[in-house]
DNA sequence: AAGCCGGGGTG
DNA sequence: CACCCAGGCTT
């Protein structure tokens, strides 16, 4: 980390007086209620996404005012599309604790403005820092990128030690406020100067290192390593369960369906025979349909994944020539002709797939 | 610490 | 399709 903070800030802030953003529409007219619903409203939210709704937002609630005077249903009516509605609830929430504990007026302490439903340390740093006009930190996902790459930060920053350590440098780099004599910049401009270098330099795909005011001091830069930070989150690795599905075919064209059980995956709906990688596809024909198949051949394998676990599935064709209709169970399974019969309600999407492709049906 | 919320952009 | 976005709340 850079012991001395200015040699980090003072290059982030005379670049972005030269070069960063200045028309968003929450850099006009800056105000703590302002502010506020631009932080709430870009909370993993896109700057682009966010900016008609701020717009339609404060045309309708120009005040904290109106805001808490509004019902539940009209604050959500103006959010529909933003998705993570317990932010609108949250904000109509918070401005009528506003109203009634700190007399309509955001607060101007961190603590009290933390304890606002939907308003968490960086939110209250940001709204401190930017409208009130004090030395206040922000730690969103900008800055973590920025930082990260400068201290080639090892692992995810969403939690535990690597956000510890993010919050730490965040509040170092932070410049004093009111400014030192003689400097212009507050800690509110550097906290749009960092959330603009990352989002119009410090990217996370094609970053403009060479535009960037602190590129001499990126230790990831340095080795050539820059996206690479942050480093994704991890992902669990999700079990892998490996079954056959068999196009069991007769000579009318048909395949035979089973209506699959009410519990696990795909209650209820029809699915194709499934026997497990190894079983013997000749076995399974001798026992359900009493014959030996006339062909049995193996399709090229394709996964299906799902929320706890990937699904590889090994397509088997099989040719059984006379189907043996008359030992099946009507609501159990059934043969169904894909180019003809009625298509059944329920199928699953890799039944369907696999239909389609050699059926080439829809 | 991990899951959840959500629509949309992007490689 | 996977991943991520101006995060915060709940369990």
């Amino acid at each position: 980390m850079l012991d001395n903070a200015k040699l980090f800030y003072q290059p982030v802030l005379d670049w972005h007086r030269k070069h960063g953003r200045s028309g968003l529409p929450w850099q006009q007219e800056i105000s703590p209620y302002r502010v506020w619903v631009s932080e709430i409203m870009l909370q993993q939210t896109r700057v682009d996404t966010a900016i008609p709704y701020f717009l339609n937002f404060l045309q309708h609630f120009p005040t904290l005012a109106t805001l808490a005077a509004a019902t539940e249903d009209q604050v959500l009516h103006h959010w529909t599309g933003l998705g993570y509605y317990n932010r609108a609830r949250n904000m109509r929430r918070a401005a009528q604790q506003v109203v009634e504990q700190h007399g309509g007026e955001l607060p101007e302490s961190f603590d009290d403005l933390i304890e606002l439903p939907g308003i968490g340390r960086s939110t209250a740093g940001a709204i401190l820092s930017i409208s009130m006009a004090q030395r206040a930190v922000i730690l969103d996902g900008n800055v973590k990128r920025v930082l990260a790459r400068v201290h080639r930060l090892a692992g995810w920053p969403g939690s535990g030690e690597p956000l510890k350590q993010l919050w730490k440098l965040a509040e170092h780099y932070t410049p004093p406020d009111p400014p030192e004599h003689g400097a212009l910049q507050t800690a509110g401009e550097y906290s749009q100067a960092m959330m603009d270098l990352g989002a119009t330099l410090c990217t996370r795909h094609n970053p403009q290192c060479q535009l960037c005011p602190v590129s001499d001091n990126c230790q990831a830069l340095q080795m050539n390593e820059v996206t690479l930070y942050p480093q994704p989150k991890p992902r669990k690795v999700l079990p892998v369960k490996e079954i056959q599905f068999l196009l069991l075919s007769n000579s009318d064209d048909e395949v035979l369906l089973d209506k699959r059980p009410p519990v696990g995956i795909w209650p209820g709906l029809w699915s194709l025979p499934e026997l497990p990688l190894n079983n013997s596809v000749e076995d399974y024909c001798l026992e359900r349909l009493g014959k030996s198949p006339l062909t049995v051949k193996a399709e090229k394998p394709f996964s299906h994944t799902f929320s706890h676990f990937k699904l590889m599935i090994h397509p088997v064709w099989v040719d059984v020539a006379e189907s043996t209709k008359d030992i099946m169970e009507p609501n159990r399974s059934f043969w169904y002709n894909p180019t003809h019969s009625e298509k059944p309600a329920g199928l699953p999407a890799p039944v369907k797939k696999l239909l389609q492709k050699n059926f080439g049906k829809e």
